[in-house]
RNA sequence: GUGAGUGUCGCCUAGUGGUUAAGGCGCCAGGUUGUGGCCCUGGAGAUCGAGGGUUCGAAUCCCUUCACUCACCCCA
């Protein structure tokens, strides 16, 4: 039959079924408690935007907008995109709305789906949910490492274990071209020796060369010269405070001097949390940075700000391999069974009163047979099950049948509401 | 965009040239008059991803194509 239907959920998208969603649900949850500790509001933004805003911000030349963006032209011959990340769209909201007149920094979270034209593989979607946080107006040090602790903060509190917090800096526009520059002398003497890969990289995007995963290409980025030996005495002076409040914090983070971040707008402290056991997968969890010319670069006055994003389909496929899984709710229901046109008149009013009273009912449609019924009542997991036959009806009764312990007593259908708020 | 692997009922799987494609799970219905979970019986459900070819004969061999998966690139 696979074949035979027309249609199929478009390549790279999945439909999250009802037994999926208790990932999604405990995710969000723990996602919202963590944001209410720090002050964190919800903010929702548009799921597509003016072209030119994602352009301008992750950059013209990366593989994001290049490539990987869902565009179109609405009716008016407006370019539109269907959002490819989250921080962009918060940006220009908080200067839409005037956010600088609020006590600063304004932090904002998101849970939104996000979409990427990519070939589609594990973990990795065309359309796909993340959670971010943001954190605008404010450089303090102290914020990046408050938004760190938060981001590990979340993991921990879902269960993960096996993660590790990789932290690092890349400098700002004053010390980062002069640094390109040492990186790219420092290449080119050893470009013959690279792989296809990092040949290519190695025109497009210097930094990336860092964390090429093959062997001979690491050994070679080890002996590359690190972006934190090169920063500004500013730069230099923000990782090392950022350092300090991190150990302040306890969080059990690693400086890798190879983490560079796929966006172009980052500056100084980047960050990315990582499974220990990767198995060379998408390794990246979560991450996120500063990105201190952002909102000046969309028109506003200089605004340092920091924010922080993860793939929610990543981290289900982490709790699942971890063997971690959502707490399920216990809410197992009642069933009402009926025989006969007046027994099914009273199971519907009967139906209807105790859903009026908030509570979970199922019964059946299309006079099955008793049997059948109860059969459903079991695969339901119904707790209890009233049924009206003919005698019940004739006494104006109803049988009231435990499904755990199996036996079962006449009732007036006048005490079952006062039965059920006893139990 | 590149490379590799896989495609048999809703799900998992058997079947590698020969009569009506088999089983498990699930679903539906029965196992005497109105009752679940275990058990038993029966039923529905697959033109074996699609198209073409080889052959007396193909799910099984060949070609093409599509889809899915994994990996690369890149990223969450």
């Amino acid at each position: 039959m696979k074949g035979a239907y027309l249609y199929k959920a478009p390549r790279g998208t999945t439909d999250i079924l009802p037994a999926e969603q208790g990932y999604f649900r405990y995710i969000e949850e723990r996602a919202a408690d963590i944001c209410q500790c720090y002050g964190y509001k919800r903010i929702d933004t548009p799921l597509f935007e003016d072209s030119r805003l994602f352009v301008r911000t992750i950059g013209p030349g990366t593989d994001i907008v290049e490539k990987e963006t869902y565009s179109f032209e609405d009716r008016s011959g407006q370019g539109m995109t269907l959002r490819p990340e989250g921080t962009a769209p918060i940006c220009r909201a908080y200067l839409e709305h005037g956010m600088h007149n609020l006590p600063q920094p304004v932090k904002l979270y998101y849970f939104a789906a996000i979409f990427r034209y990519e070939r589609p593989q594990k973990g990795r979607y065309r359309q796909h949910q993340q959670f971010g946080f943001e954190a605008l107006g404010e450089g303090d040090p102290a914020l990046d490492a408050e938004v760190i602790e938060m981001a590990w903060r979340f993991f921990k509190s879902l269960g993960l274990r096996k993660i590790s917090m990789k932290v690092n800096s890349i400098g700002c526009r004053l010390c980062r071209p002069p640094y390109l520059e040492k990186l790219t002398e420092y290449y080119s003497e050893h470009i013959d020796q690279m792989c296809p890969e990092c040949k290519a990289r190695f025109r497009k995007n210097t930094l990336r060369l860092l964390d090429c995963k093959k062997p001979l290409c690491q050994d070679t980025a080890a002996g590359a010269p690190k972006s934190v030996q090169h920063l500004c005495p500013e730069c230099k002076e923000h990782f090392k405070s950022v350092s300090s409040y991190l150990r302040l914090l306890r969080v059990p983070y690693k400086k890798d001097h190879r983490l560079v971040r796929g966006l172009d707008y980052y500056t100084r402290t980047v960050f990315e949390v990582q499974p220990k056991d990767e198995g060379g997968a998408q390794s990246a969890l979560g991450g996120g940075g500063r990105y201190d010319d952002l909102i000046g670069e969309l028109g506003g006055k200089p605004t340092p700000a920091i924010g922080f994003a993860t793939g929610i389909e990543r981290i289900v496929l982490n709790l699942k391999e971890q063997g971690i899984k959502p707490p399920v709710s216990d809410a197992q229901g009642i069933y009402v069974a009926y025989l006969g046109h007046e027994g099914k008149a009273e199971a519907v009013k009967l139906t209807a009163e105790l859903r009026r009273a908030g509570m979970l009912v199922h019964w059946s449609f299309g006079n099955k047979s008793l049997k059948s019924q109860m059969r459903q009542a079991n695969a339901l997991g119904a707790e209890f099950a009233f049924i009206f036959g003919e005698d019940e009806v004739r006494n104006g009764t109803v049988m009231y049948r435990d499904l755990v312990e199996g036996d079962q007593w006449e009732v007036p259908i006048d005490e079952v509401v006062n039965l059920l708020t006893q139990v």
